[in-house]
DNA sequence: TAATAATGTGTGTATTTTACGCAATGAAAA
DNA sequence: TTTTCATTGCGTAAAATACACACATTATTA
């Protein structure tokens, strides 16, 4: 457990930090969960509803106030968990929200994680709050602030997809080409050379052609892959980006 | 001014946040600064005696408790300005660190900002607490986590620079490009051929020939440069990576 | 069985990266 | 003055990578 304090203030005169001890307003700590996930070819978010009265039209990231006892990281956790009941995933922080205004009902920071799953490995075991998935293209009405933390996020999903192979973690565990194309189109929202997409994740051989083709296609069947995560973790080092 | 509220429970109870409504330790909100430097040949950061009383032998980041009142941005540039005169500057949000023990007073979360400045040109009017320019090789003896903090920026910074040019803002207006080379060289701890860096900056098209020559030097004096800050802001859009 | 709609495998060209050669310049030493 | 030395400035060739596009193959379905 945290070292007791009884007041923001007696922080202030032990740690001797410069700001004059003043009465002042509490700041409180909140974490708020951008999850991403992808299904039918489209990249999504999860949302709620609002629990906040006056914002109850509108959507919401997953979020919750920092418990004093809790380090951050085991806070995002914990909230996904109690909003969503999944575990079982990585959650990375992303960037912290601050502005004096931000939150209707007082001075709230709120320090902001992303992740992203698959939708289909990852099914949703609470759905309170209206919780559901959202089409990234159609973030729209949200509470507080929560669009320009949104679109935050999603921007950093874009530049982190191109320095790290992540998207995987989005796919089911068996995929093809492409749909792991599909991914990425949706992702970067552009569209890519299906013959140069093939070579270029070929050539980082973090595919392992598992010997199966796919089901119930209306075309030619493709072949079925896997990421292997142990050659990625070996040589990611190496890894800066993925261009396209 | 931010709404009043009397108590974190308050702000809870207002939200409407899931955590239930309990007597709970304040958490304490806190910004750092790390201002890089760079000066003979060696790239620096700016650090302080640590202020707090078990903390006096060890070294410090430039820090202070956030402010009721105050943006997160505004704060970092309030404490930079508070504890080195400094203004005038680029301050960008880095990460947030929040483990539950991380400060012996209590429970603080900080968040962490990052800046590269000139030493030369930024010459430090607020000298307290033996406010000083340390060597990023010699950064040890720090103060509660600051050594992982310090080692996060550092790595950001690594990668920053790659993305884009933001190496110029350590330089003097003029420089040579062995100057800058030196610079690359000193934040990403690498020899980097001189003919391919040269043509590498050169393709980048920012460096403006300002016609003049190094002064005192014992050997061929080098052209000097300024960087072409228009040019880039139009351009950095295509810009993705410096690489080496 | 032909049309359709994908998959799977190239190939050539342009561009970028990398390694390295060498003359020119100015300062310092002989 | 002349030579030596360190460093600048300019170049070129080879290797690696990115990009545009051709075409045969395989399953579905009409």
């Amino acid at each position: 457990m945290a070292q007791k304090v009884t007041n923001i203030n007696s922080i202030k005169t032990l740690t001797g930090l410069r700001s004059e001890v003043e009465n002042v307003d509490d700041v409180a700590v909140s974490v708020d969960c951008v999850i991403f996930g992808f299904d039918e070819n489209k990249l999504k978010v999860l949302l709620i509803r609002s629990d906040l009265e006056n914002f109850q039209s509108k959507w919401s990231l997953l979020g919750d106030l920092l418990k004093p006892d809790e380090d951050l990281d085991a806070s995002a956790y914990r909230i996904l968990k109690q909003r969503t009941g999944l575990s079982d995933l990585y959650l990375e922080q992303v960037h912290s929200f601050g502005k004096v205004h931000r939150h209707p009902a007082g001075r709230v920071i709120t320090i902001v994680y992303c992740s992203l799953i698959n939708i289909q490995n990852h099914r949703l075991k609470i759905l309170e709050n209206e919780l559901h998935w959202q089409d990234v293209e159609n973030v729209t009405d949200m509470a507080f602030d929560h669009k320009i933390i949104f679109d935050n996020c999603y921007a950093w999903l874009q530049k982190r997809v191109q320095e790290h192979p992540l998207g995987f973690s989005l796919l089911p565990r068996k995929f093809s080409l492409r749909e792991l194309q599909n991914l990425y189109e949706a992702i970067l929202n552009v569209k890519l050379d299906r013959r140069n997409f093939r070579k270029k994740f070929f050539s980082m051989d973090f595919l392992i052609d598992i010997g199966e083709i796919e089901q119930n296609v209306r075309h030619r069947p493709g072949r079925l892959y896997r990421f292997d995560y142990e050659k990625y973790e070996k040589n990611k080092k190496k890894l800066f980006k993925i261009d396209f």
